[in-house]
RNA sequence: GGGCGGGUGGUGGAAUCGGUAUACACGCAGGACUUAAAAUCCUGUGGCCGUAAGGCCGUGAGGGUUCAAGUCCCUCCCCGCCCACCA
């Protein structure tokens, strides 16, 4: 046994020592050479590594080292997404320092991605949480600014009360915390917020570029960008100079409008109601609704709970007067807060009509199957015809919504226009470990940029933890007092800190020039580097992440020191680990260490596994058994390398042009894998195919084959599946490619191999026999056999004849060439 | 409710343009080596009938197109993920 345990310790150990000490995954940018900028999304750093992290890394690993045995110059960095909560958490429960703890983290997961032998340029190493990082953050944050895309204001939010802080709508998972899980509740407060809806439309036409991302991703974009058409229109009040907006996106129902509903927080509620009977139950009815989380509010049973406020609405197409409402289904933050209720088309509207008693009227008639109110159990949506809808009748209702919307517009009652979905991000958060918003408050001048020369604005460090009171900054009195960048009165540091999700917006842009005191980056490096070409991580940051990079882009592009408007130009999401049917985690308790494998297996069999276990992209089911298999396969890989190969051989009979088709076919097929979405478990068995044929070649036991001097079918073939297999396992080809007494300083600058087509052409070819579409027998023919010479061949099997007793009883003879021959008798 | 994926042996998964379904591996069974075990190697392995040759059935269900369907079309069932009172 030559391949032990501590072999593969020694082998692995001796491999990260030399790329190391080479620095064998230095990157430089070389305007002569073509440029490959490969990314995984870079980790929070919570201790150790989890197998999501491994299956993550590894497929980036073996992506950049194709590209770079390919020959191109490759950038492949790790960092450190260092700042946000559970650092703090673990700060307040062991009365510890945030940066402490993080750097521990760091060093450890440090320690365990070189373990990996995965080929990061170290260089480049960052962490969010180093003020040579955040201070970038905070120069973004202060252009912003200056552009009007950073505001703060007061707004009712997302509060977690568990994490004492606001969430971004992003944030809130059905109604709880994205990270603590807390039912997440509504406050008013005064944040700061990012201006992404500024790039709403670029954003969401740009997708059209991303033709190399998932579909399923551009859609999830797409759609939480929302952008919907519509007609804004005009409802006035009856005995009143106010006048109600509504947005709908179906105008073509504004006859069949029985009633309005507002959002409870409708800024004209109150006053409308002032003085009506209705007044009292109006305002109980909004305080009741007010202390509801939203989630709460929209977890109605189909029952809509609302309350009328005793005032009408004119509808400007007939003149109606309809009733208004408050109710719980209207929402404040989008649209106008306000609706035109069609309970007849509109489900919601239906069932709230239901539960109220109020009247409907059919304005959209199926002509297939005219249908009744009486009979109605659910509200029309799908297409049909205009009734009661005086001059629009018998019109169908697409060409209706067209029509009606003009002419509102033409008379002034309402207006075409567009609404989004997508909301401007909030990045306050009322935390300590996270970047400070540099801004500073003065009574005389109110609010103050920090001064570019004075970033970065450092977290002051000793600063206690208690998980109590908002924000730890508030009680550091050395940080809070400051004074007037402006007029040098005291004044008051802003305590916000930014939202995690900032500092990732634009990492993969300073990993261009990671070190760079003097600017943000290098626009000469990021010119040559971005975007990045291929960009791997979890489908779980599909909304998230991905559409604040994709914003924080179009903004530095606006400001000239990028000229691309997209960051990733291809986008890999790769499955999730499964262990027991479900997500391996902490929680659950069903994680499996990569540690404990290493120990046994090492690194290039956990690699190995992984990657031949499920297509990257599909969910991994964890199953210790594939591990053997890896395992025994590298072994026989190794054995191969030691007992086969000799460097030069004269041996020479018929096996020798298969054996060279099979590893001309491997060279096709692996590299395909890497051309074709990265189907890196279908890569691996054709390397297991072509390990296989070697060894069916040598045939079994054989003793070590005797030196010769002419080339060796069999050489190559045990050459050509080491560097095959190198990117997925580098430490066993590094040292197999020693072995074989090769000089290259690694086996990463070695040529991929290429194949060679003619190799692959075979003189003769088994046919299959298909006698009225079964399978019946099969035969050989020559390649270019023609059709005569074929249907001759085929008579001559045995059980052909059964079937087709002479050549007058074909009715249908059918070629597919070099495949088979299908026969109707 | 909407959108997007799926459904193939005991298991993970293969299958270019519609062309021999189950590649590759795991597991299992039998054998070789061994005092024995482990490791390794060899053979077999979709189901049913058959000593065999061979036959029949078989890619969630049912229908269709075709010489030929996992793949295309229609109807339906089930599972996963994401979004969701978005007017």
């Amino acid at each position: 046994m030559p391949y032990t345990t501590n072999d593969i310790k020694s082998i692995e150990a001796k491999w990260q020592k030399h790329w190391d000490a080479y620095k064998t995954f230095k990157a430089q940018a070389d305007v002569t050479k073509k440029k490959y900028y490969v990314l995984e999304m870079f980790p929070y750093p919570s201790g150790k590594i989890h197998m999501g992290h491994v299956r993550n890394y590894t497929i980036a690993d073996v992506i950049a080292r194709y590209k770079m045995m390919q020959g191109f110059n490759v950038l492949h960095p790790i960092g450190y997404d260092a700042f946000g909560q559970p650092a703090e958490n673990a700060a307040i429960k062991h009365k510890s320092d945030p940066a402490e703890w993080t750097d521990r983290c760091i060093d450890q997961m440090h320690e365990e991605l070189k373990q990996m032998g995965f080929s990061y340029d170290w260089d480049r190493e960052i962490s969010t949480c180093d003020a040579q990082y955040y201070k970038w953050n905070q120069w973004i944050f202060l252009k912003m600014w200056e552009r009007g895309l950073a505001y703060k204001k007061v707004s009712s939010v997302n509060w977690c009360p568990s994490c004492q802080t606001t969430l971004a709508n992003e944030e809130v998972i059905g109604g709880a915390c994205w990270r603590c899980k807390s039912q997440v509740v509504q406050k008013d407060l005064e944040q700061w917020y990012l201006k992404i809806t500024h790039y709403a439309q670029s954003l969401l036409e740009d997708l059209k570029q991303l033709e190399h991302w998932p579909l399923r991703v551009r859609l999830m974009q797409e759609n939480w960008i929302g952008k919907s058409f519509g007609v804004e229109i005009y409802f006035k009040i009856k005995g009143d100079t106010e006048t109600l907006t509504v947005f709908t996106t179906r105008p073509d129902t504004i006859f069949g409008a029985t009633y309005m509903v507002l959002a409870p927080e409708h800024p004209l509620v109150k006053k409308l109601v002032s003085g009506t009977k209705e007044e009292k139950a109006v305002l109980v009815f909004i305080d009741e609704t007010a202390g509801k989380s939203k989630s709460l509010r929209m977890s109605g049973d189909g029952r809509k709970e609302g309350i009328f406020i005793g005032r009408y609405a004119i509808n400007p197409v007939n003149q109606e007067a309809i009733p208004i409402f408050i109710g719980d289904y209207v929402l404040m933050e989008y649209g106008s807060g306000a609706i035109m209720a069609v309970p007849a088309h509109d489900q919601r509207d239906f069932e709230f009509a239901k539960t109220h008693q109020l009247p409907m009227r059919i304005v959209i008639q199926n002509p297939q199957e005219p249908f009744e109110l009486k009979s109605m159990t659910k509200a029309y949506e799908d297409p049909g015809v205009l009734v009661n809808s005086k001059p629009f009748n018998r019109i169908g209702n697409e060409e209706a919504k067209k029509k009606i919307a003009e002419w509102m517009s033409k008379e002034r009652m309402g207006k075409m226009t567009v609404h989004w979905r997508l909301r401007d991000w909030l990045i306050s958060r009322q935390r300590y470990w996270g970047t400070p918003i540099p801004m500073i408050y003065c009574d005389t001048c109110g609010a103050v940029p920090v001064p570019y020369d004075q970033l970065p604005v450092s977290l002051p460090k000793n600063v206690e933890m208690t998980g109590q009171g908002g924000s730890p900054l508030n009680r550091v009195e050395e940080f809070v007092n400051v004074s007037c960048p402006k007029c040098f009165k005291g004044a008051r540091r802003e305590t916000d800190t930014m939202a995690t999700f900032f500092d990732s917006s634009w990492y993969f842009l300073r990993f261009c020039s990671a070190h760079n005191d003097e600017e943000i980056f290098s626009q000469q490096e990021a010119k040559y580097w971005m975007p990045v070409d291929q960009y791997i991580g979890g489908i779980e940051h599909a909304i998230l992440h991905l559409l604040y990079a994709r914003f924080f882009t179009k903004f530095l592009k606006d400001l000239s020191v990028i000229d691309f408007g997209e960051p990733f130009t291809r986008l890999l999401t790769q499955g999730m680990v499964l262990k027991g049917g479900e997500v391996m985690s902490k929680s659950l308790g069903n994680t499996v260490d990569p540690d404990e494998i290493l120990a046994k297996y090492g690194a290039d069999t956990l690699r190995l596994f992984i990657l031949f276990a499920a297509p990257p992209e599909d969910q991994l089911e964890w199953n210790s058994d594939g591990l053997e298999g890896a395992w025994r396969f590298l072994n026989r890989v190794y054995q191969m390398v030691e007992k086969r190969y000799v460097k030069n051989f004269s041996a020479f009979d018929s096996k020798d042009q298969m054996l060279d088709r099979e590893r001309n076919n491997a060279i096709k097929r692996v590299s395909q894998s890497f051309e074709e979405g990265f189907k890196f478990n279908t890569a691996i068995s054709h390397l297991m195919i072509l390990a296989n044929a070697i060894d069916k070649y040598v045939g079994a036991g054989l003793p070590r084959l005797p030196d010769g001097e002419a080339t060796s079918p069999l050489r190559n073939a045990i050459e050509t599946l080491v560097l095959l297999l190198s990117p997925f396992t580098p430490h066993l080809c590094e040292e197999l490619w020693q072995m074989m007494g090769k000089n290259d300083a690694t086996i990463v600058k070695v040529a991929w191999p290429s194949f060679d087509e003619a190799a692959l052409k075979q003189t003769e070819v088994t046919y299959a026999v298909q006698i009225n579409g079964k399978i019946r027998g099969q035969f050989t023919a020559p390649v270019f056999a023609t059709q005569e010479q074929l249907q001759k061949l085929c008579l001559t099997d045995v059980h052909v004849a059964k079937y087709v007793p002479n050549a007058g009883a074909i009715k249908k003879f059918i070629v597919v060439p070099q495949k088979l021959v299908s026969i109707v008798v």
